[in-house]
DNA sequence: GGGTGATCATGG
DNA sequence: CCATGATCACCC
């Protein structure tokens, strides 16, 4: 019942994520011998570690997919009773320094996205913690119409970043793919190009994908 | 501080 | 009502 090491497969990754398939979050935390938070308040990151825990993810905090081996980076995603993502989906950090030859071909959003295994969690705040279930895994590669849609937003935001011009990016921007502060807290500052080209301080910012998109990719798996 | 895992909570 | 901007915990 416990998967401490990694996967080998492919195949052997999916399988371990469909055998999650319907279980509570309080029997996946029972098996593993966790505890079960209250709530999230202060465990915000608490369903993706246990489902990381049981997947055989590395632990660790690395720009890196969760499973370099594999290719895959896992991601949970909350839904509410309709499949609606309930939160945008964090992927990376951005780069607000030394932008000048970056490409999307080399951009750490692509690297990510190239496949991501979703796992699809109850999320509303009135089903108690222990009592949310696991949904079906899906497997995702971004077809060539999302890869479009991500690189258009990737290049005009890192445009927006070089031009000095962070600082009036808002999560507004993107189609599919925002920027927004990412950081311990409102304090927490880092380099940033400014507008004459000099250095100045702001807050860290990472890549986030917008409900509509992933929303659309759980439809798509479904079939809904 | 910079990265991982994300959700919280309130203003628009 | 809900997305944006802010925040929480932990690792190194």
């Amino acid at each position: 019942m416990n998967y401490p090491s990694p996967p080998e497969s492919l195949d052997e990754l999916l399988s371990r994520a469909r055998a999650m398939a319907g279980l509570s979050l309080g029997q996946l935390a029972l098996g593993l011998g966790w505890d079960v938070p209250p709530d999230l308040k202060r465990d915000k990151g608490w369903i993706g570690q246990l489902i990381e825990q049981e997947l055989g993810a590395t632990a660790g905090s690395r720009p890196e997919q969760d499973f370099l081996h594999l290719g895959v980076e896992l991601k949970t995603i909350p839904i509410d009773r309709t499949g609606k993502p309930l939160e945008t989906t964090y992927v990376c950090v951005a780069p607000l320094m030394d932008t000048g030859g970056l490409t999307w071909q080399q951009s750490l959003v692509k690297h990510k996205l190239e496949r991501v295994l979703w796992i699809p969690v109850e999320g509303e705040r009135d089903i108690p913690l222990a009592q949310r279930r696991i949904g079906s895994p899906i497997l995702w590669q971004p077809d060539e119409a999302e890869l479009a849609l991500l690189r258009q937003d990737w290049e005009e935001i890192l445009e927006f970043i070089a031009l000095g011009k962070v600082s009036s990016l808002t999560a507004r921007h993107g189609e599919v793919l925002q920027l927004r502060p990412k950081a311990a807290n409102a304090a927490a500052k880092t380099e940033c190009i400014l507008e004459d080209g000099s250095v100045g301080l702001t807050n860290p910012r990472g890549f986030y994908l917008k409900i509509p998109f992933t929303h659309a990719i759980l439809r798509r798996a479904f079939a809904l």
